[in-house]
DNA sequence: GCACTTTGGCAACAGCGTTGCTTAAGTGGA
DNA sequence: TCCACTTAAGCAACGCTGTTGCCAAAGTGC
């Protein structure tokens, strides 16, 4: 099922129409959180008029998703009703399926996750004992919220994959995992839709949701036993043609420098490694810094957030590391002015949740929008 | 004038529908050139019905913008029309400013140069001097259609400057152009609209335009006398918040490497030029490839195409060089599996005509749709 | 208590793409 | 030569969008 095809460009109809004010209204609102927004901020920051905001939110109270949450004080006249999400009008689960352990998560309209379940996980075992596992681990969480819809089931996974098809690629140690069709399967088994992404992807889309600044361009850096990357484009996870972006670890840094275990030379995730194998978190947060100040000044991104169990360890030092890098290239006249430096707290438990939003983005207009299928 | 408010996210209305879909069609047209292409083509390729098609261009050819251009042969039923566009119903005119000389061109809609001037230039003249030049090679152009429309004018300058605002910062070596609000004065002397971008991106625009595949991601790499970079991601240019993207030549490819010009060390920048000034081509081939490798796993971008007088004295030993580089990593594993690298033709003109592109791009939907002021 | 300000819904409206149907313009077999 | 069939494309009616004009509701402040 789910033939889509995404050849081209897509024309918009009126139900896309529809679709696509609601979704914005809803990013307001989502990101208004439980402080609410009142109908004119809406119209103003949407551009949209007074009485269509109130169409809108209108049908949105009808389906439950917003309701009212008290009066603002009068500023001379009639007080603006202040309106919010309703969290647990929806959920989503997100899934994120380790090298060595299944962490699953049961997440509201906000994001807030409501339950959430860890277990080890072999991911060396056969597909169909993973698969249910991971199935397994869904139907529990669904069932916190017995009466409530869930949209549908986000899945993060380390190794390459193409997120367009739902097929798992050659996941660094599990080459068996090659040309798995993930999405398929589990959709199957759990009869919800599935989205599948990678790690990185889903922990960036998480942070950039946690901003203030809703729309910005910002990178996720992830340093655990790799380096890896995140890019949140316009509001949206940039994947490329073939959810290749991100490969952030195996740039070069040095040419002709020391082999990686990629094959290649000079590699920044070999330099960024060794150094910190060898005590020099200095060093360490130096080369960072310079694969993160590359990245700024290529894509004029202007915030970076750290993330990872080796940052973990020593949040301090990488922060200050790569903000020292940054700042002094900037000073050199350089881009990188301004650009903000910041960590994910939580470890590894944002990707879980990020593998969620996976689901929740398109709700709130956050992706390439599936408004192509004019007919549907 | 034009005080335009980029807070947020736009909301859209049925003439935001009209024009996005139209821009659509007319986005297909221009893909299909003389040969033109057919209602029921456009249908598939937008997702709208054929009525909607219809509808469409009806009201396009009633303003000119398309016409009938024969039929098909028939394949057992009435032959389909073909439609195509009418170039010279509209023109921009593109202004190269360029460190030592100005060029001018106008396109017809179809992108493809009508008139061209090339004159000599000093940046470091007084702005009126400057600016007066300029509007004298818009003047000029102008006439050569004298009854027309000529829907505005794209400037391409080489230093940093924004976007948005339409400000130049300070172009290297000529400091003295920081905080000049080009946009605005062109505006006003020329009375037509104008759009101000880097060189860099206006190349790109020209490049990208030209390929077949209508909406990829992809980079253009200018190697002159500095090495930049230009970035198309969906069809459009990224620009990043202030129109940083794209400071590719300054990135760390070699950590503690050789002092550049930038007070940096190891940019590729400095490392390729120095290779070209030794007479070692290849090497700096290599390089340039390292860095394009680089953004190639970053973005996911699956097309890389190579420009400058530099790279135009041996197109061939820098497309290799690049290639094997890019190749090498793609075979032990890493992304770039099926990118290609080209060249662009025609040396430092296409700079010029991409810069008469950033005023068509609107036209076609290749940007981030003025559909904001929902009450305009 | 009255004038004023601000919010927000009701009703009418123009205009979008869609649907159902008809007409136009070909092919190909009897 | 005629007729059945196929494919293309327009006409008319329609449902639905956000917009506009207007008015009721609900406050403040003199």
């Amino acid at each position: 099922m789910n033939g889509s095809r995404t050849k081209t460009q897509a024309g918009a109809n009126l139900p896309a129409l529809r679709h696509h004010n609601a979704a914005l209204v809803l990013d307001l609102l989502r990101a208004a959180g439980a402080e609410g927004i009142s109908r004119l901020e809406l119209a103003e920051g949407t551009g949209l008029t007074p009485q269509a905001v109130s169409k809108i939110t209108a049908r949105l109270r009808e389906d439950g998703l917003a309701a009212g949450a008290g009066l603002r004080p009068s500023t001379g006249g009639k007080p603006r009703t202040v309106l919010r999400l309703v969290p647990d009008a929806q959920f989503a689960v997100g899934l994120h399926l380790d090298r060595d352990g299944l962490t699953a998560v049961l997440v509201d309209l906000a994001g807030r996750p409501v339950a959430v379940t860890r277990a080890p996980l072999d991911l060396g075992a056969p597909a169909d004992r993973v698969l249910a596992d991971a199935a397994d681990a869904v139907r529990d969480l669904c069932a916190a919220e017995p009466h409530k819809p869930v949209l549908g089931v986000g899945v993060a996974v380390p190794g390459p994959l193409d997120h367009r098809d739902g097929v798992l690629r050659r996941v660094t140690g599990f080459p068996q995992w090659d040309g798995y069709p993930l999405r398929a399967a589990l959709a199957e088994r759990t009869g919800l839709p599935v989205t599948l992404d990678k790690d990185t992807n889903a922990a960036a889309l998480a942070v950039a949701l946690a901003l203030d600044e809703p729309r910005g361009d910002f990178a996720y850096l992830h340093l655990g036993t790799g380096l890896g990357a995140g890019l949140v484009l316009g509001g949206e996870v940039h994947r490329g043609a073939r959810t290749g972006a991100g490969e952030f670890g195996h740039q070069t840094l040095q040419l002709d420098g020391p082999l990686c275990g990629c094959g290649g030379r000079g590699c920044i995730e070999a330099l960024c490694l060794a150094a910190e194998a060898r005590g020099d978190r200095a060093e360490a947060a130096r080369v960072l810094g310079a694969g993160a100040a590359n990245l700024v000044g290529l894509l004029g991104i202007d915030r970076v957030v750290l993330g990872g169990r080796t940052v973990a360890a020593d949040e301090d030092a990488y922060v200050r590391g790569v903000r020292a890098v940054i700042e002094e290239r900037a000073a050199r006249g350089g881009a990188g002015t301004g650009v903000t430096v910041t960590v994910a707290r939580g470890g590894d438990r944002p990707v879980a949740e990020g593998a969620a939003h996976l689901v929740l983005a398109p709700v709130f207009g956050r992706v390439g929008e599936r408004v192509g299928g004019a007919r549907g």
